[in-house]
DNA sequence: ACATCGATGTAGACAATGTCGACGACGCGT
DNA sequence: ACGCGTCGTCGACATTGTCTACATCGATGT
């Protein structure tokens, strides 16, 4: 079986859920992405990209208890599984090794 | 015009070629990505890749100099370009950043 | 010589991902 | 009641990821 890899922008959607927290709606990891990566995208792409993850047990979501105040459809709250978790780390680790030994060439983390 | 992020395929090809430097061939790298990364591939699929990298300047190549003994077609030897080597650090740069104030969730790399 | 084999590389197809823009629904001001 | 801003959904299409043939051309064996 194919441990199916994650794409590149599923990962990073993966990790700004991570980060937000307890503030993951779709929104908010719009700007977290934007912010953090560089990256602005669409809502619509960014909700297909939530969707498939969550086809594949990456990630589930719950609608938001408290305050729906703001705005139409009550928001939702993303948050990453545990296989969403793993997928992170095995992606994490290939890239760390393949990286490995090449901080002459890519500029240093710290520089 | 998209400045067009790496994908995530793609963006381990080249880090496997620079990786190899003098014996960036086909095969070495797709044992460079097996043997770092746990990434098994058809030869055809990272040749496409290559090609694919190459259209967009990414990559170069020449061909092998010294011994074409062994096989049919002379071997290629690739080489990353200045531009894939902005790629390359534009999307570790985004990662990091991603990736930083996670150590906890995802295991820390000297874990 | 000729059939094979092994190391390369090429081609064509198809699945998975990445990305939009447009549309439907709701509350809130005014 | 009407328009506006916030959310979420859809359908379409471009890009990437991947495979299974297939074509080449030395070296080998017979």
């Amino acid at each position: 079986m194919t441990p199916s890899f994650l794409g590149e922008f599923e990962q990073m959607v993966l990790l700004a859920i991570l980060q937000l927290e307890e503030t993951a709606f779709a929104v908010s990891v719009l700007h977290e992405l934007d912010g953090r990566a560089g990256r602005q995208v669409s809502r619509g792409a960014l909700y297909k990209t939530l969707e498939r993850l969550e086809e594949k047990g990456l990630v589930k979501w719950e609608l938001e208890s408290a305050t729906p105040e703001r705005g139409g459809h009550p928001r939702r709250l993303f948050r990453v599984t545990g296989a969403g978790v793993s997928a992170l780390q095995a992606s994490r680790d290939a890239l760390l090794r393949l990286w490995d030994g090449l901080e002459g060439v890519l500029g240093g983390p710290q520089r």
